[in-house]
DNA sequence: GGAGGTGACGTACC
DNA sequence: ACCGGTACGTCACCTCC
């Protein structure tokens, strides 16, 4: 029996004390596939230099003789192979340690402590990643596999009766084949309301479901129904509710199931009620329940349907595609899909009317409908993902950027026969995290002014460039210079000044990386010339990776971290960054500011041309495949002083392109701890002064907003500040207004979450003593008038003083208000 | 008891 | 534990005189 089949879950089982991988899949004719495979696993041993075969063979007798007694199961070494392979780059003699079971790799490679082994390898890789690696069944992609077709057989303890699947097939042979078209996922959104936020504590009070012609909302409640309420069903309790919404999963069998911040709220909360009730809360194909992961980071899995929480996706990668400053479910849904959440004010259930319970219903299902919107609209991100990084849609949509490109690294290193580094343990990742900081990337300190006529040109990709042209990385640094090796300035490390080289024998790593410049090119390309949402997905996803490997290396938790590489790419980056500016300056033009990667300048008398090729004749100087580019020309721009000091402040500017689009960066106005009043006078100064190339105009703006600040006819609404609350509330060493708030919500029963924006504004001090901020902080329904001084002096004045610096106008000209001379007292 | 420095904190840039 | 260094600015907190 032969059948085509695409995997999208990953798992595996012991059968007989052994291990089977257990993939799900769809095939072409949409039935759902179960596929098991048989898995060798196993481990290495790197042996020590100039071991002569007999001193091997009778290592290996002594591996081969290895058992495990003290192990639930009988595991052994099953036999023992010799290759040739690499480690880090350097040839070595290892043996390849067949084991029966791989969970019990740890157990077995500590009782290899013979002299002759230099060290063992890959028994810490995930078990899946280990079986994608060795047999390449990579996850969305086509498969052809035949075998023995399960049907109530006693195989595996009936594992076929067990799982809800069309077909179950035990492989013989799976092979690749040419993919005919995308898959298109089956998604089920979901999300639940319930009256207490803390998880378990209070009930759920409804459960909405989403997917293709599929509407509903579950409740329990008794409320009259009316005839608007065709998607609500109602059932006796919130036991039966639950037990419907299991059953609606197993009805719909969809591939994903999908929520927004469901690792962490909707799941879990379902499985604390369905064990209150003792309900069963078996959503599995094998009819398990969902395995929860604790930490710090929870994660929820579902046996044969990937569970994905969006907003894990969206908070690790997709974030930065967003201009969203939170990530909530109605800021992202209204940028990507311009559609928002129903207006609801939430409450105890206990507090609804009979009339608000119809909206209410709505409420949570357009939560669903949302969710599952955004699904399909990020779909081609995570297929991309996963396909490029070879790692299953569950690990991709959980895991950070180091985890990703690490998997990516992984999956490619067979190429260069080398043996896989291991994580570093709890003690070295302690000595890793409490080294001091390398320094990093050179900013130079701009001088105030506005200036017209500028240009800016930048490196692309310039960590990742660097890496790539001096072959950096663990495995190229040489402990002593060679006659062929690429040099680094000299850096700071570990308290003295040093240099490091690294051979110019290509490395795997910087080998990996380069292969990922070129995809990103490739990609790009593919994406111009087909601009589609996948082509779009997949150039992103390289262009991602791409960018994340100089923060890989430096990152604690590496298998391929090294400190030296990290130190030395920084050193490139600001020797290059300070050698442009020089060269930049000494070809004619004036730099203004520069940013570790880039060089802002004004043209003079110079003309576009001049400057154009002045760029190839930088390019042309630029080692390896090192390059420049022209980012754009601007017909003015803003640097201002910084509040402290009365030297250039860094990173914070504001430009006009000759489209008449502004490029604004770190000015309060892009800083949402500020409130809207202050941003959007600042945005509009900024681009009054930009656009007409003086200040009349702007400091005419500002003195009516200050009068109608004054006059208290600003709206409550535009003085809201909003700021994080980033850690527990008694974590807070300094009690701020926003933890001062917190706690107030807290004390009136309102949600309050790590990762909340808290919102509050500031209002007249109660008695004349000066009070602190904080005991001026009210909630944003709290009726008090706002402090005009307040607003005044700490957010309007401190926005736009320093820009109107720049035209010699100071805070009493903005305030429009005489000065009160000394002679006047 | 007010001035000024410093640390904690949040946010942005690259 | 889940990319890191540079930088700005606010507010609370502490010390000093």
């Amino acid at each position: 029996m032969e059948l085509k089949f695409i995997p999208l879950d990953y798992g595996y089982f012991d059968y007989q004390g052994r291990n089977f991988i257990q993939i799900i899949g769809r095939n072409e004719k949409n039935q759902r596939i179960c596929v098991i495979d048989s898995f060798e696993p196993f481990f290495w041993v790197i042996l020590k230099e100039n071991l002569n075969e007999k001193k091997i063979s009778e290592l290996r007798k002594k591996i081969e003789s290895i058992k495990l007694e003290d192990s639930e199961r009988r595991t052994k070494v099953e036999k023992t192979e010799v290759h040739e392979k690499n480690f880090l780059g350097k040839k070595v003699k290892a043996i390849k340690i067949f084991i029966t079971n791989y969970k019990d790799g740890h157990a077995i490679a500590d009782k290899l402590d013979f002299p002759e082994i230099e060290c063992r390898r890959e028994y810490d890789i995930n078990l899946i990643t280990k079986y994608i690696l060795d047999k390449k069944i990579t996850p969305l992609d086509y498969f052809k596999v035949s075998g023995e077709i399960l049907s109530n057989s006693e195989e595996f303890s009936g594992i076929d009766s067990i799982l809800d699947v069309d077909i179950c097939i035990k492989a013989e042979k799976i092979q690749k084949i040419e993919h005919e078209k995308e898959i298109e996922p089956k998604i089920l959104a979901f999300d639940i309301e319930a009256d207490e936020f803390e998880i378990g504590q209070g009930e759920i009070v409804m459960i909405s479901l989403v997917s293709k012609n599929f509407q509903k909302v579950l409740t329990w409640k008794k409320v009259a129904r009316t005839k608007d309420m065709d998607f609500v069903e109602f059932y006796k309790d919130e036991a039966s509710m639950i037990e419907a919404f299991v059953e609606n999963v197993k009805k719909i069998s969809p591939d994903i199931l999908v929520g927004y911040f469901s690792d962490g709220f909707d799941l879990p909360y379902l499985r604390a009620r369905a064990e209150f009730h003792k309900v069963d809360f078996s959503l599995g194909i094998d009819n398990k329940k969902p395995v929860f992961a604790r930490g710090k980071y929870p994660s929820a899995r579902i046996t044969g349907i990937v569970h994905i929480d969006l907003f894990r996706f969206i908070e690790t990668i997709y974030s930065q595609y967003l201009k969203s400053e939170t990530l909530g479910l109605d800021e992202v849904a209204s940028e990507l899909l311009s559609e928002n959440k129903i207006d609801f004010d939430h409450k105890h259930s206990s507090k609804i009317s009979e009339e608000e319970w119809l909206d209410y219903f709505k409420y949570n299902l357009q939560d669903s409908v949302l969710t599952y919107k955004l699904a399909f609209k990020l779909w081609p991100d995570m297929l991309e993902f996963s396909k490029i990084i070879q790692e299953p849609l569950f690990e991709i949509t959980r895991a950070g950027m180091s985890q990703l490109l690490e998997n990516y690294i992984m999956h490619n290193l067979e190429k260069y026969n080398e043996i896989i580094e291991k994580r570093p343990i709890y003690d070295e990742i302690g000595k890793r995290k409490q080294r001091e900081k390398v320094e990093g990337a050179f900013v130079l300190v701009p001088k105030a002014g506005l200036y017209e006529n500028l240009a800016i040109f930048d490196f692309t990709s310039m960590h990742t460039s660097i890496i790539i042209s001096f072959n950096i990385s663990k495995s190229t640094l040489l402990e002593n210079k060679e006659k062929e090796s690429y040099e680094s300035p000299e850096v700071e490390l570990e308290g003295k000044k040093q240099v490091f080289h690294f051979s110019q024998k290509p490395g795997f790593l910087p080998e990996i990386v380069k292969e990922l410049v070129d995809k990103r090119k490739k990609f790009k390309k593919e994406y111009k010339n087909d601009p589609n949402p996948i082509t779009k997905a997949r150039s992103n996803a390289v262009k991602l990776l791409t960018a994340a490997v100089h923060g890989y290396i430096g990152f604690f938790g590496a298998r391929y971290y090294s400190l030296e590489s990290s130190a030395s790419i920084l050193g490139f980056v600001r020797k290059f960054n300070k050698e442009t500016i020089e060269k930049v300056n000494n070809a004619g033009y004036h730099v203004i500011y520069g940013d570790t990667d880039s060089v802002a300048f004004t043209l003079g008398e110079k003309t576009k041309e001049q400057v154009k090729d002045f760029l190839k004749k930088l390019n042309s100087e630029l080692p390896g495949i090192m390059e420049m580019e022209l980012e754009d020309f601007y017909k003015r721009g803003i640097w201002v002083t910084k509040r402290t000091g009365d030297f250039g402040a860094k990173k914070k500017y504001a430009l006009i392109d000759e489209k008449g689009k502004l490029k604004i960066r770190g000015f309060e106005t892009v800083r949402r701890d500020w409130c809207a009043l202050a941003r959007e006078l600042q945005d509009e100064v900024l681009d009054m002064i930009l656009k007409e190339g003086n200040a009349e105009n702007a400091l005419k703006l500002v003195k009516e907003t200050i009068e109608k600040l004054k006059s208290r006819k600003i709206s409550k609404e535009k003085l809201i500040i909003k700021t994080q609350l980033k850690k527990p509330l008694e974590e807070y060493k300094s009690i701020s207004p926003h933890v001062t708030i917190a706690k107030r919500m807290l004390e009136q029963d309102m949600p309050v979450n790590i990762g909340m924006l808290i919102k509050f504004y500031i209002a007249e001090p109660k008695s004349n003593k000066k009070e602190l901020v904080r005991a001026r902080a009210r909630l944003p329904d709290e009726p008090d008038d706002y402090d005009i001084d307040y607003y005044l002096d700490h957010q309007i004045l401190p926005a736009i003083e320093n820009i109107f610096e720049v035209f010699h106008i100071s805070v009493d000209d903005l305030k429009g208000k005489k000065q009160m001379k000394l002679g006047e007292f």
